[in-house]
DNA sequence: AATTGAATCAACCGCACGGAC
DNA sequence: GGTCCGTGCGGTTGATTCAAT
């Protein structure tokens, strides 16, 4: 047996709002308030909605000091950042701009920043990827040499520099909201985004992510390089403490497809345990190419990459456990 | 002017979550 | 603890508008 449904759809009226149903609508909010229960409001407001319906007519259009138009600069640098740090939680990334619905900045990503994103980032620079978490997505991708990196634009560089890495396990304080809700055991949590996704989908950039593991070596393939994991270079781990596939698929654990691949290799910490990830205070991220004839990275310019991410800051990861809530705040807003 | 394809965005749908019972 | 139900969210759809030919 189904769901019930949340309303009579053979007697509720669907598509665009006239201007009475409008009114109406505001009216009774105006003078009633919502009751506390959209179900209930369509009936007594006399309109023939579903409260579901209501409730989003109300919230993206009708109630007040609602914004309309074009998005400003500022605006669309907040929605990169928060993007870039939280994926697509437009309803938070809402929360941050003033007068703008979830609905508006999905919408205006999807059609118009997307876009703009991508355009900011000169083809060449493209190649700098992360593997395509997904069997169906292309292998055609590369790794671009640290010794071009400095040539990203200013955007990208906002896009990667926003992840927190907790200094130890004691006060291990994830940033609320950007902590991965999963499976993982507390030694393996997990800090990343949805954007990690949209990058690979889109070919967009590197894509950082963190572990509280740390780097300890280094291992690379011909095909795909991921660094800072926990994972045991033939995905095991990842089975063994539970995690669902489609959030190993998602974080990198085990890139669908890629599964018992030898061109997958770890770079960190292979059997991560609690006490290693006590002192844990790393950035770290993966990158992708899987095919053999196009890579242009070098080990060396690898390695470079991940000892300055160890110390401090630098262009592509920036550790922010040193600095304190406000500094972090400011990173991210 | 007509046609067609792309872009936009309002609205819908289904699912997850959480509170009430 | 289990179930029900309302709410909120994010993904998707589809009608409309716009631009190119």
């Amino acid at each position: 047996m189904g769901r019930a449904p949340c309303c009579d759809k053979a007697n509720v009226k669907k598509g665009p709002w006239s201007p009475e149903e409008d009114s109406k609508l505001k009216e009774y909010i105006e003078k009633y308030g919502t009751g506390g229960n959209w179900i209930a409001l369509p009936q007594k407001a006399g309109l023939k909605r579903c409260g579901k319906s209501c409730r989003l007519r109300w919230l993206n259009y009708l109630r007040p000091n609602i914004k309309h138009g074009e998005f400003s600069d500022e605006e669309d640098r907040i929605i990169f950042s928060l993007f870039a740090t939280i994926g697509s939680r437009w309803s938070i990334i809402a929360a941050q701009l003033p007068g703008r619905t979830d609905n508006d900045i999905k919408n205006y990503w999807n059609t118009k920043l997307k876009k703009k994103l991508m355009g900011m980032i000169p083809p060449s620079q493209r190649k700098l990827m992360i593997p395509p978490f997904s069997s169906s997505t292309p292998n055609n991708y590369q790794i671009t040499p640290s010794s071009q990196l400095s040539s990203l634009p200013s955007l990208y560089r906002d896009c990667t520099a926003s992840f927190y890495s907790p200094p130890s396990s004691n006060n291990r304080q994830p940033i609320p909201g950007l902590e991965f809700s999963s499976s993982l055991p507390s030694s393996t949590t997990l800090l990343t985004d949805s954007s990690s996704l949209f990058q690979a989908q889109e070919g967009g950039f590197l894509c950082p992510i963190q572990y509280d593991s740390p780097v300890k070596d280094i291992n690379i393939s011909n095909n795909m390089l991921v660094f800072g994991s926990s994972e045991r270079s033939d995905c095991s781990y990842g089975r063994e403490i539970g995690v669902k596939q489609e959030e190993m698929d998602f974080q990198g654990y085990i890139p669908n497809g890629f599964e018992g691949n030898n061109n997958v290799q770890r770079v960190g910490s292979s059997y991560s345990n609690s006490s290693s990830c006590d002192n844990a205070n790393h950035l770290s991220g993966c990158f992708g190419g899987n095919d053999n004839s196009v890579l242009d990275y070098d080990l060396e310019d690898v390695k470079r990459l991940i000892s300055s991410n160890s110390s401090s800051n630098s262009l592509l990861f920036t550790d922010v456990s040193n600095k304190t809530e406000d500094q972090r705040a400011l990173y991210y807003f």
